[in-house]
DNA sequence: TGTCGGTTTGCATAGGTTTGCGCAAATTGG
DNA sequence: CCAATTTGCGCAAACCTATGCAAACCGACA
């Protein structure tokens, strides 16, 4: 209702000059009130900022990120959404990096869109870091990581071989401790419900997995593909329970997966958890938690790890890229009632 | 491992001047060649284009936007990611947009930051659009949402008597056709669930459901506050539970609560549903459908309502904001288990 | 008072693109 | 074959800020 306090158009924006002419000074002055630490009488810096405030001036990010290739923003590369620990993950660096005055730039392979095509994008947006979470990297896309002008971290996934910085929770660690943990209680026919095939952090959780299994004496576990989704979980119920000798513990690659076994033992099956069947799961969403459930889960420390993201993205201090280091932020059982007894 | 194919550093970004002498034309044809429906001849514009692919160039969105005001970013404000019917919504946003070749720019209040200082970030990005979800919008947001140089709608949010364009389903008919089911069922002493105090969503269902019981003779129901949260639910089951006259259907303004409204009824009260109580929810996101949960609820149309939602913010072709519109898509209820029998 | 070291300030340029304007070329119609 | 249009293309301005460089300024010390 109230028109703009200033006489010009609604359409176009308060510039540095205005503020510039308002307060007695020259451009140059006005940018460098508002760059960090730069050069200016602080008797100017004020005048500035005062008449900056008068007018609802703010420096245009689009034509400062055009000189400085630095646009306030961080690109996050996440293809799927709906497991339910993703969200968290982009809850915490949305946080995070708002209270850094930095946004986020979400990019979503559309429907046919590789993810090999987002990246280059996503530098043309002159964004200063890129973190790339639940995709499994092609040989090109790492290349193209290698060589981008700014830092990339692989968030919850790890490429052996290639000079990209990745930040993680210490998977093989994980499943190494889920399967000491259910050989220390008894546990004798385990299974394994694996997530996507070539994902990383299955490959990692299977391997300390079957390793603790092997350590202690046991089989290598009879093993299931549920693609990390709730619907997988459930089929791989049905199909471990075919099974000639039933397991006695279930151990699902993610927390998603896990209900779904849990619910398809209950409900599909008849079973009840854990009188009859043991499940773990790996993650710790907040499903896990509600009493339904009471999933025993490994516990990802998103906010560390989300911590660590983005000591390293900040850890070049002129916006070049840095050596690439390796992240492994330790997670912990979190035992409940679906193994409980 | 291979270097860049063109001599030049790869620090630096190829330019428009690079694509227009390795064309042997000018930067301005190079510019016509990626405007849509420009001055152009065919023949030129395929020699620019291979230059193009050749040398891997594509405009730089932030001089393009500096000077089209037009950045090819979505804003999208949305302060609560944790209930999992909004990241349902940000992934459909996401892949609509992205087909679009359009990004998404988000914005979550930080620590102690206001709502209200997002929308001018926002704008100073020169978005196309912004779409704001799951707030309550402030008076002194709504007026700068009114004076925002491109559009704006609220999702699934409304204010009355503001001049802001808004999208949602039609919350009140979901929470009659809700109270109607109810009582055409034979429930007698329903109760109801709140989300947090001032959302208009919760405040349109309520109003539905209490018409639908009023209209059937029955009393205003018994009312707890659930904050929208799971944890409400289940403090909310618990509190209906020591009522003199224990309901035997409760409605939960959305699925998250009513879920916790569930397993508060049965892991804490000892009740079975839908044997002893009827429970329903409002939005059907993914768990809902659950086994172990099996929850009738009335499903909000995402999809329609974010293409809805994406049609206002392009029908105006100058970018300038466009009349208010509000639209309202109709949802549907979806019987499961916790209402059989 | 002159000079020197250090801090401020302004000028001019860069950064990569879009777009109005003017001119040349191509097309059309008679 | 010529005039009237249409079409295609290059030049230069504009968008808004950051920053190197040099000038101006300040206080202090000899």
């Amino acid at each position: 209702m109230t028109p703009p306090k200033n006489g010009k158009s609604k359409m176009e924006r308060t510039t540095a000059a205005d503020v510039a002419r308002a307060a007695g000074v020259s451009i140059s002055a006005v940018s460098r009130a508002f760059t960090p630490n730069a050069s200016i009488a602080k008797q100017t810096k004020s005048r500035v900022m005062q008449a900056a405030t008068a007018l609802g001036y703010q420096p245009n990010p689009l034509a400062r990120g055009l000189i400085t290739r630095r646009s306030g923003m961080i690109a996050l590369l996440m293809s799927e959404v709906t497991n339910p620990f993703y969200p968290a993950v982009l809850e915490t660096f949305a946080r995070a990096l708002s209270s850094r005055g930095k946004r986020i730039m979400l990019f979503t392979p559309g429907e046919d869109e590789p993810l090999e095509a987002l990246l280059p994008q996503a530098l043309g947006y002159g964004v200063e870091g890129v973190v790339i979470t639940s995709a499994r990297p092609t040989a090109e896309m790492t290349a193209a990581c290698e060589s981008a002008p700014v830092p990339v971290v692989l968030f919850n996934r790890t490429v052996e071989g290639a000079a990209i910085s990745a930040v993680g929770c210490d998977n093989e660690a994980g499943g190494r401790k889920i399967a000491d943990f259910l050989v220390e209680s008894g546990r004798k026919r385990p299974a394994f419900v694996a997530g996507l095939a070539g994902a990383s952090t299955s490959l990692y959780r299977e391997r300390g997995f079957t390793a603790g299994l092997t350590a202690a004496g046991l089989p290598t576990p009879p093993r299931h593909v549920g693609d990390f989704t709730f619907e997988g979980g459930l089929r791989a119920a049905e199909e471990l329970l075919d099974l000639k000798e039933q397991p006695d513990a279930i151990f699902a690659a993610n927390d998603i997966m896990a209900l779904g076994v849990l619910d398809g033992l209950r409900r599909v099956g008849g079973l009840r958890v854990p009188e009859d069947v043991w499940v773990v799961g790996f993650d710790d969403i907040a499903a896990a938690a509600w009493p339904s459930f009471s999933l025993t889960t490994f516990r990802q420390p998103i906010k560390r790890m989300v911590a660590e993201t983005l000591r390293i993205l900040e850890s070049s201090d002129d916006g070049a890229p840095v050596p690439p280091s390796t992240v492994l932020v330790p997670g912990r059982l979190i035992e409940r009632n679906s193994t409980a007894g």
